[in-house]
DNA sequence: GTCTATAGTAAGATAGAC
DNA sequence: GTCTATCTTACTATAGAC
């Protein structure tokens, strides 16, 4: 046999996560963790000495770190609103490949992380991805309350399509949100 | 030890619906299927000789039923649009509980079903949720197109407030969307 | 119709060779 | 750093008593 290769461990964690992502924390067992990365059990348990948690703990991380740079980061830049919005929009679309990928925050909201680690994690994310957009929408000239209903149905409505696209076989719903994400956020005034 | 007493189906098929509507098919093990129901193993094979994958599929059907009696009837009735928008979410309030409980379509969109029996089953509840509502909408003025997409928009928004909701641990976000659902699928005239 | 007991399989995790 | 081999536990499912 050849001489194994170390995997870099950005392409293992996107491995990782790609599987977390499909079939959810309990979904992912060691196995299709094994095939999806090509390490086995053994190779996984060197990597990540506690296993299966740690594994879902550091695509967590991943997912943070990958909100933090490509949409709470844009979303407080000094651009003007509309850019700050459309540069989420492109980001969005990447992560979620379309459509055809869920969001690790739904599908790691598992009741096996129920006063655990992670709930905690992804109430925050949530939280603070509505949050920047709200900041967003204020500085676009809503209220408070406004702009702040305004994040949080736009964050439920992306996380609904994508729950849509996924059930339905089909992006149709992810792309059609995405494509009209802007005008609901920042609705032409009316004189 | 007392004479065993048959458990109801209606009550048997309510706590089986509570379990893969909380943690999903995967995460639904006999364990807790027999912990909720209060029946061991063998008794849930007596009255599920399929196993596991009978339990989900007879789950499914209640959820079909369900949405066939308490939504798409109603959107369907003779009444005014806006009195058949209410009776669908006064009846989603009571079965998501307030927010308190998921969707069993998002829940059991697993993999695991992928090319299986409750894929098929899944889109066409969606489909038939979206196309009874946009027919509603259709029948208050809009024109097809906008009245499909509206529709679409409001059961994104649905699933989306049951993700926030659950993943934040506050039915606060699924409350406020029924409490505006109305007025977004039929907004006011404007002149 | 429900139970105890158990079979058989797949799960998460570890030891030690290379 | 990766592997094969193995352990223990939990899982789905079945057999048979009451």
């Amino acid at each position: 046999m050849a001489r194994p290769v170390k995997i870099e461990d950005s392409a293992l964690h996107t491995k990782l996560s790609d599987v977390f992502r499909d079939v959810g924390y309990e979904g992912a067992s060691l196995a299709k963790l094994s095939e999806a990365t090509g390490l086995k059990r053994a190779s996984l348990y060197h990597r990540f000495p506690d296993g299966k948690e740690q594994m879902a703990g550091e695509v967590m991380s991943r997912a943070e770190a990958w909100l933090t740079e490509h949409v709470l980061t844009p979303l407080k830049s000094k651009d003007a609103p509309e850019a700050r919005i459309r540069a989420m929009i492109r980001a969005l679309d990447g992560f979620y490949s379309g459509g055809r990928q869920a969001c690790v925050l739904n599908m790691m909201s598992s009741p096996r992380e129920d006063r655990g680690p992670l709930a905690g994690r992804i109430r925050n994310a949530f939280r603070a991805w509505i949050e920047a957009l709200a900041v967003v929408l204020s500085d676009a000239g809503a209220d408070e309350h406004t702009a702040h209903f305004r994040a949080e149905r736009a964050v439920a409505l992306l996380q609904g399509s994508l729950v849509l696209s996924r059930g339905m076989s089909s992006t149709r719903p992810f792309r059609n949100c995405l494509a009209h994400l802007e005008g609901e956020l920042l609705p032409p005034l009316r004189p």
